[in-house]
DNA sequence: CGACAAGTTGAAAAGCATCAAAGTAGGTGG
DNA sequence: CCACCTACTTTGATGCTTTTCAACTTGTCG
C-alpha cells in the first residue's frame, strides 16, 4: 500500500500517526507525467496543490515576450503549485523535469488541516516560510551576485535539499537539468551558463560527469558562493500540542 | 484605544469580531522607530514577528562583500520578519524608511492562532502564499527584464498596495526611497537608477515631483512593466468555518 | 553658513547578451 | 547495425546594458 506519503513536514516536527492519517486521507488521484511534460499550466483555475512523490519538476513564470523565470527546482516531497492558492488564476506552469509521480491534493483538503489537526498547520506554515526563505536567497544571489557565484549558490542548494533525503553521495549529485533551464533559474542566457560551468571547472570547484556534477570541494564551493548559512528550526516551542487532533 | 489592529488578512476574509480579537490579544509592546533606524538585525535570534502599523519599513539581506538585497518593501498593515520564523536566526535586516511603529507579536500569540481561531491561521497561511507571489514576481523581474521595466515593474506594484490601502490618489504616490534603496530592491545601481528614472520621464511614463511620484497613466506604466496581473481570492470555499472559533 | 546626504552627469570598462556555426550524444527507424 | 534526427553543448566574434569611478550639483538641517 501507499505508505506515508513523502514531505517536507517532518524537517520540522516528528509527526504522529493522526497527523500522518490526515495527511493521506488529504491526497487526491495520481498521476504521471513524462519528461517535459506540463502538470499545471500558468493561467489554469486553482483548484487543487500537488504533491511531486518522484521525480524532478519546475516552477515558472512566462513572460509575454517569450522570456521565462524558473522560480524553483522540485525534488521528490515538494509541494507544487501552493502559492497559487493565493490566487483565482495559477500564477505558475509546472512542469516535469524527468518523468514525475503527482498526486492531487483538492484544497478542501487543505482547509481540513486546519481544523482537524492545527498542528500540522502550523508545520505546513513554516515549510511555507521555508519557502519564502529559499525564494529570497535566490532574489539576493540574481540581484546581487555574478553569474559564477549564482551558479554556485544553486548546486550548494541543490546539494543540500539532496543531501537532506540522503538522495545523493557527499561529492555527487543528480543534475538533470540543461544549461538553457540553469539560465531561467538564475536569470542567465544558456551560452553564459556554459562559460561559467567552464570557470568553475577551471576553479576546481565543480566538475560535469554525464548527467551528474561532481563536487570535490563543497566547503570552497560554499564560500565561493557567498550567501548566508541557514539554520532552521526544529520543533519549536510556540507550536501547537500534538495532542490536538 | 487601540482599536482593530491594521493587518492584510482583511484582503481574503471578513474577519468575524472573535477573530479580531484573537488578533488584538496576540500583539505585545508597541515600540517606535526613526527613520533608518533598525527593527531587528539579520542574525538575531527569532522569538517574534512584527506589525507594522505606522510608515514604511523595509527587509534586507546583507552579503559579506557588503553589497545588499532588499527583499521587500512594507507598507502599514504588513506583518514584518515572518519567512525567519522557519530558522534559529534572523534571516532580514528590518530597517524604518521613516518614521515607524511596530508592535511586537511573539511566536506563541502565533501558536495560539492555530489553535483557537482556524480560519484566521488559514487567512494568515494565504497571506503568506501572497508574500510568495510577490517575491516570485520580484524574482522575475529582476532576473528576466531590463532596468527599465524593472523599475516600473516596482513602481505598479508599490502603487497598487497602496491604492488597496486608499494611501493615494489615482496619479500619486508617496515615493521615501532614495535612488540608492531603488537599487538595491531592483538588483541595480544607483547610478543607474538614476538614469532610469530619467528614462521613464522621458517616456512620460513617471514625473518625480519630491518625495512623491506623478503616474500620468497607470495602464500605459502596466503595460511597460510587462508583468503579468494578478487576481487574489476572496472568501475562497475552502476555508474552515468561522463559527470554530 | 557649513556639512552631509542624496541626486546628477560623463567617460571608460566589465560582464553578459546576441548571433552564428560547429560539435556531441542519445534515440529512432530503416 | 548504421544513419539520421533532434536536443543539447560548445566556441568565437561582436555589441549592448549596466557598472565603476569620479566629479560636481542640489537640497536639508543643525
Amino acid at each position: 500500500m501507499a505508505g506515508y506519503p513523502q514531505h517536507r513536514l517532518s524537517e520540522f516536527i516528528e509527526l504522529v500517526p493522526e497527523e500522518h492519517e490526515v495527511l493521506i486521507q488529504a491526497q487526491g488521484k495520481e498521476r504521471q507525467v513524462g519528461r517535459g511534460g506540463v502538470i499545471r499550466s500558468q493561467g489554469d483555475p486553482v483548484r487543487e496543490v500537488f504533491l511531486l512523490s518522484q521525480g524532478w519538476a519546475l516552477s515558472c513564470v512566462d513572460l509575454r515576450d517569450g522570456k521565462r523565470q524558473i522560480v524553483k527546482i522540485h525534488l521528490p516531497g515538494d509541494m507544487l503549485g501552493s502559492p497559487s492558492m493565493a490566487l483565482t488564476h495559477a500564477a505558475e506552469t509546472l512542469l516535469a523535469l524527468t518523468p514525475v509521480t503527482v498526486t492531487s491534493v483538492p484544497l478542501s483538503a487543505v482547509g481540513r488541516i486546519f481544523t482537524a489537526a492545527p498542528r500540522l498547520a502550523a508545520a505546513l506554515f513554516l515549510s511555507i516560510q521555508q519557502e519564502r526563505i529559499f525564494l529570497i536567497d535566490r532574489l539576493t544571489a540574481v540581484g546581487r551576485l555574478p553569474a559564477a557565484a549564482r551558479l554556485a549558490a544553486l548546486i550548494v542548494h541543490l546539494h543540500d535539499r539532496l543531501a537532506l533525503s540522503g538522495a545523493t553521495s557527499a561529492t555527487t549529485i543528480d543534475w538533470p537539468l540543461t544549461q538553457e533551464q540553469v539560465g531561467d533559474v538564475l536569470g542567465l542566457t544558456p551560452v553564459h551558463i556554459n562559460r561559467t560551468l567552464g570557470e568553475l571547472e577551471r576553479l576546481d570547484l565543480v566538475h560535469r560527469a554525464g548527467p551528474q556534477l561532481e563536487l570535490p570541494s563543497l566547503d570552497r564551493l560554499r564560500e565561493f558562493a557567498k550567501m548566508p548559512e541557514r539554520q532552521w528550526v526544529r520543533s519549536p516551542d510556540w507550536f501547537p500540542d500534538p495532542a490536538s487532533v
